[in-house]
DNA sequence: CGTAGCCTTGACCGCCCTCAAATTATGTGG
DNA sequence: CCACATAATTTGAGGGCGGTCAAGGCTACG
């Protein structure tokens, strides 16, 4: 196993560091908190949490889901590498919903005094821990306005952005795209839509040169317009918008698709032109 | 103005009694700390929140809301007495929200540090106001969750459920009724859908003798087969299910519509016209 | 008694679901 | 490296829930 400080594992880390400048001594707390034994889950495993403890997800992508009546799976929330599975605001057993891996997963549990601990010895630590409950219960309220008031590419673009800038935060995207182990079932389960629909919609968004899914590499060809067709504001994750520096990468031509503009959206028609250097 | 100890007024001590008995002390630092100046607001005003306050809702009903680019309205949740309008957990100038009056409201705006106060000196009430938090986060995961899996009949029926149970804990139901001063334009703004499509199917509760809202007050003739319509469980909302007192106070014919198993006969449904027989 | 807002009802239509089949990845053993 | 099996994605056709538009009825209130 790679050693604690290692870069794959300092999620956690690099979450708060998304939020705030971490002293040296806070950022030994926090990789000292993470450095208990780990497990790795394969894909489609079930995570059932123990009672004081916490569970960091160090990398991979897990979910909260429930299923439902009948028979539907619907996805809650997305957990990324830097998210706890669990947590006082969101206890499965009293909540009813599990958590499941979505790709393979490597887990740190820590035990929840570790937590109390370190937020007594750092207030500045408490309250960003504070703000990710917050992040995660503001969230949720964007998903209901994206389920309640987004057609389906809206909501897919929103969801992409979402995900997209919270990988950002922890240091797992490149300049235009990130690693996203999703089958396009994981995202209609979170949508709630068909998986049918689903690959029309991703269809949709290849052809509008917004974004492209493929080989659980996520490539967004136009961060700005995909935010602008989902009307996405990131305030809701309560984070400065894109830290990292992202270097305008021009996508290369011949990775393009063909262009097609389906005249049903007018709203996109232009936007996309010309793939140039968009500044991040 | 009536006194503090008026029941009308006590919505929020009645609130801490549908998780737990109070003691004589806490039971007065409740009261004590609801002892402010209040306001009247009438119906469809809004409400803005002063930083370090905390708005409690008295009587009446408001919601939270958002107004989507298209000009909609989606109401995120519901605020019934007793419940907190602004909090930690849902800063509306992060989160993007707007809180708004469905009726007229009596408000009371508590400072911040009496809320902290009385936490330090009551352990248990500062728990408990904890998971007035955590209940209100479950909300919101289980209104994605209407959203996401049942349809109109379904989500309508799930609403009022908890609309119910809500109010019950806060002792403002009968028997089998309550009042409820929702327009149904308020009702689909929540269940996401079309203010006509919402009277149709308020309209087949109505059929189907389930549930009936007219003239501001809302009946339901047979909460278990509304709950089992609706798949509600309240779990999430955490409180004993009807903690107080309900005597099966069988409906009266007269207050019946006629009968009707679905939607199939477009019968007149103006059976419900008498208004007589409103148990309070 | 008249006006305005709310509710109801009907007609038509579109987004998305379901079913079904073809095509393409993914993985495994020879 | 290839053949095969399985899963995942794509594409087409048809249908239903619920949206929009529009008109009429009911309530509330000045």
């Amino acid at each position: 196993m790679v050693s604690d400080s290692h870069p794959l594992f300092s999620a956690l880390c690099r979450r708060f560091e998304s939020r705030l400048a971490l002293s040296q001594q806070e950022a030994h707390a926090v990789r000292s908190l993470t450095a208990v034994p780990r497990r790795l889950l394969p894909p489609g495993s079930s995570l059932d949490v123990e009672p004081r403890r916490c569970e960091l997800l160090l990398s991979g992508l897990a979910c909260r889901y429930t299923t439902s009546r009948s028979g539907r799976r619907q996805i809650i929330a997305y957990l990324v590498p830097g998210d706890f599975c669990s947590s006082d605001i969101c206890d499965p057993k009293v909540l009813g919903y599990q958590i499941g891996t979505l790709s393979a997963v490597m887990i740190a549990s820590l035990p929840r005094e570790g937590l109390t601990q370190i937020g007594a010895r750092f207030p500045r630590l408490s309250a960003t821990l504070q703000d990710f409950t917050v992040a995660e219960a503001a969230t949720t309220t964007q998903w209901l306005l994206n389920l309640g008031q987004r057609d389906a590419l809206e909501r897919t673009s929103h969801l992409l952005c979402e995900l997209f800038i919270r990988l950002n935060c922890v240091g797992l995207t490149s300049a235009n795209g990130c690693e996203l182990p999703l089958k396009q079932t994981d995202l209609a389960d979170a949508l709630v839509m068909s998986p049918v629909h689903m690959s029309r919609t991703l269809m949709k968004l290849r052809r509008l040169r917004l974004a492209h899914l493929l080989h659980k590499w996520l490539t967004l060809y136009d961060f700005e317009e995909l935010k602008t067709v989902a009307g996405f504001t990131p305030t809701y994750l309560g984070i400065r918008e894109l830290p990292r520096a992202m270097p305008a990468i021009p996508v290369s031509a011949p990775t393009l698709p063909p262009r097609e503009d389906t005249g049903a959206r007018p709203l996109l028609a232009s936007g996309a032109g010309g793939g140039s250097g968009r500044p991040c």
